[in-house]
DNA sequence: TATGAATGAGTCTTCATTCAT
DNA sequence: CATGAATGAAGACTCATTCAT
């Protein structure tokens, strides 16, 4: 039971938002009455709690993993972020569009949550990789490792939650999984390219 | 009377959100009762509209004015974008965040009304864009060119919208706007490039 | 409108309490929604506080003000409260019931408001007077001044709060406000006395 | 186990009385679940009905006894009586408190059960020996013997209650039981008396 | 033009109670 | 014996909306 009340509550909160999502809604989705919610959960801030908790967290666990396994380079942090995130959205469609919502969004109830309990360093690393590659002349000058960090977001969750609006945009239903993978590998790989002459070669950032 | 209203909405909307923002709260802001919205704009859908069309497209009108000024080459569209969207930020920091909660969230009030009423054709025209740019070897192949314009969003407008938390997560108040465009332009232009040699030279996607 | 919200406001409350008196049960007595309530009110503490500063203090004002007024010994002091009490018990028959269960139930609602606001000197007042009067010899020693107060309380807001009962309890309903001041300041007069042989006299504590 | 649940309930009815005391809240003061309650005593009438019967008779039972055992004279009732009280008082400190709320207020969960199955002819048997002691001389003229057991009661259990209030108001905490039980007795001893001569010197109304 | 008054529907939350196990 | 699960009714409070003036 608890399992479907959670389910319920992720389910309205894709839809409309953590703040969007009244009780009764989720009730309703669930089958249940308002008052359940309240007989597992406590009250709503707590529910919230336990959708992170039993649903977030073990979906961005895997990407987190990746990372921290993946080689310290500059090109092997963004192999592993790309293809993390790509195998995250692949597995779990909803996850983006949240994410915009609750941790982009000011005021979001899970950018706490996220940033505080969960990935902090996990973006350092990121930076810290990016810095070594860029002092070692491995990447571009002009570009800035934390910058690089928001970009490699910029490029695959941001794309992730924005595919609905794009898709129908450019009712560009034939783009898939993959030519997005190849389409950000590529960008990412030439651009931060510190230019030397096979940069496009082997269509690596040598890290 | 109804520019205050509208300003007023506007300064809830982007502290709240659209959907946060009580009719009650606005007019608090502006100093009138509630009912003096009802009056003026009949319901908070239609104030919703009044204040896209009074505010939010006034206000992205030169991005969309330089794009369609510009060469319609690669190369000239990403600066044109790049910088349209630096100055709208710089002019109206206010804008990323609410375009993030209410153009790329779902359910986003102003998701229709940015693309069926405003901007439609500005993205193909990007796309159009890149795809000549692609087809004379002038763009990766590996690249897509609908996605290019996803890209594009992605290195820009969410950047300025996620600023607040990358400045935090990375104590990054030293990144100014120059910082950010420099990095963005090195970004797109080394990863559009065909890969051609001297592709880091001038820094230039030749379009 | 606001004072007949005021009016089944007190009305419940006398009924069945501050806590007890649902906004529901109050809109219903008044005959309007409770939505009204929040209307005039903003939320049931500040409703509360109106009906304290809109109909109990001026229902305790004259007694506060006629024992300020009184002579300062003790038999003046006794007289202007069992008479004022008296008085106050006829005007507003709904006081002592209130009174009881707001300010001498623990966790009443109205016990800081009393106090702390309204009449905290007077008590202290009484006290002194009693003090004084025991000092001089003219109450008997055996009594305590500050006790004496409490006594005073016990006497007259006590039995008018438990009319309803002894009433009952003893089919009592020949015994009326006349009989109970007579009553009361026997009591008193001959209680409070050192013990002088003429204390019954004039039934006067000379103060 | 079910006294283990009275004694909860109790603790619970103490500190913010039977109609604030929540089902759930008795539960986990006695460490079970609300439904046990429920298994126990059927609903909330009838437990409040079996703490009465456990716990708040046997604590009145002795007063009662007292006052049954005492001289039928005026004197002897009221020294039973505020014995009585003051050693029940001692013993259950919770009891004045509990009495005030649920006896004295209006819809006072005990008021029937305390009047009406228990001790219905102590106030009785109270008023009579004092109109006896009236017709022989033996009370002042202008007493009513009924409000007499008012005033009893009024300078008793009411003070026992009030003890809180007042011994912040005044700073009182040197006032102790017997302090209390002295002045109490002293003003119902003069008070009472017939305004003979000797009425002050043994403290003694003859009854 | 402007608003004070009023409300129905909806928010989260608590409660006493029931029932199958 | 005992309880976990479940609920309907009610709690205070907020909201967008209407309407007479």
């Amino acid at each position: 039971m608890r399992a479907r009340l959670v389910d319920a509550a992720i389910a309205q909160f894709i839809r409309v938002g953590i703040q969007g999502a009244s009780l009764r809604a989720i009730a309703e989705e669930a089958g249940v009455t308002p008052a359940m919610l309240h007989y597992y959960f406590g009250d709503k801030r707590q529910m919230t709690l336990a959708v992170v908790q039993e649903r977030l967290l073990p979906a961005i666990e895997p990407l987190r993993a990746g990372i921290e396994a993946a080689a310290p380079d500059a090109a092997g942090l963004v192999r592993a972020f790309v293809e993390g995130v790509g195998d995250m959205v692949e597995r779990h469609p909803w996850l983006p569009p949240l994410w915009i919502r609750e941790v982009l969004c000011e005021g979001g109830a899970l950018r706490d949550a996220l940033f505080k309990g969960l990935i902090p360093k996990l973006p350092q690393r990121l930076a810290r990789g990016f810095a070594t590659a860029q002092a070692e002349g491995r990447m571009h000058p002009d570009l800035d490792p934390r910058l690089m960090v928001v970009s490699l977001v910029g490029l695959t969750l941001f794309p992730a939650a924005g595919a609905p609006i794009w898709r129908q945009l450019f009712t560009a239903d034939d783009i898939g999984a993959d030519v997005l993978r190849r389409h950000t590998l590529a960008l990412l790989d030439h651009g931060m390219g510190a230019g030397r002459r096979d940069a496009g070669r082997r269509g690596g950032t040598t890290g």
